[in-house]
DNA sequence: CGCAGACATCTCAATACTAAGATAATGCTC
DNA sequence: GAGCATTATCTTAGTATTGAGATGTCTGCG
């Protein structure tokens, strides 16, 4: 057992690779280690009220957001067409959500959620959002600016 | 369709979390989708040639390392214990991997590339590298110094 | 020596997705 | 206002991966 994520490049010796591209993919490794020890902790945090990290998200972006329509979410998210639809299936079928028409675009849905829903996102926000802050207080608040803002830039221009 | 990977938390007015918390999430937020961007180039680019990222991680890793035991490639590419199995059996079966037996411990297994692994790194790992570079180059090479040293620490913080 | 526990790998069932295509509604353009 | 490309969601089948447990092996201790 142990652990999801992404491939990982040796770091040293690469032959027949540019400095540059060695430190590209350098780069590459450690950010993939940090995204995978930090979805390592957030996953089991969120796991212990049953829901994956993608459910998680969605109850939080509607949360903080209000009703969104489906489309909206699935691009927040960032997951595929379908997987929206079966994870919108799922937290439906658990009371925490509910579709709604859109007047304006009869092709559309709202997802909103429930009371139930609400009062979720309620309890477990916070402890959540102080997980997250315990794990990334490795680095101090300065360096997390910092590191902010090249990350930003950096999912700008890959995208 | 489209996009795979992490939730994304609204990143801003979030009430009832404190200003270190909120920046906690939005490192976190930035971070999951530089990495989710990079994650499609790379899965794209490695797909061309009908591999996954984990399939082409445990070639490079071989091809770099020489042969190594099932346990280290599994450390080194963050899969579970089920995972490393089932991935080298399918690089096997395609005639790009060998197992061998370790003469000091019997329980334990070295997974090996065969010539036709070895010649299939060769041909694509170059391409691959450039693409990687490439699709970082929006960070100057300070820049890339800079996060890597931040990520590293990260990583090392959380795990 | 003989056994208890820790390990390395494998097996197997379950699952969270993805990709491609179907359906239906919208909105340009002529 | 009729068609055609586009968009929003859903459907279906397939897959990569996890997690729990099984198996065989090693290691240290009494």
């Amino acid at each position: 057992m142990r652990r999801p994520d992404v491939n990982l490049l040796a770091t040293d010796e690469m032959p027949a690779v540019g400095t540059d591209a060695a430190q590209a993919l350098k780069l590459w490794v450690v950010l993939a280690r940090a995204h995978a020890a930090i979805t390592d902790r957030a996953t089991a945090d969120v796991a212990r009220h049953g829901l994956t990290l993608a459910e998680f998200g969605i109850l939080e972006a509607l949360y903080h957001k209000g009703p969104m329509l489906l489309g909206e979410v699935q691009r927040r998210i960032l997951v595929s067409s379908g997987g929206i639809t079966y994870l919108v299936d799922r937290l439906v079928q658990r009371g925490l959500l509910e579709r709604r028409l859109c007047a304006e675009d009869r092709r559309a849905r709202y997802a909103a959620l429930t009371e139930a829903g609400r009062a979720l996102v309620e309890r477990i926000f916070p402890e959540h959002a102080e997980m997250i802050r315990q794990a990334l207080s490795g680095l101090s608040s300065t360096e997390q600016a910092t590191a902010i803002g090249l990350l930003r830039t950096l999912g700008k221009s890959v995208g």
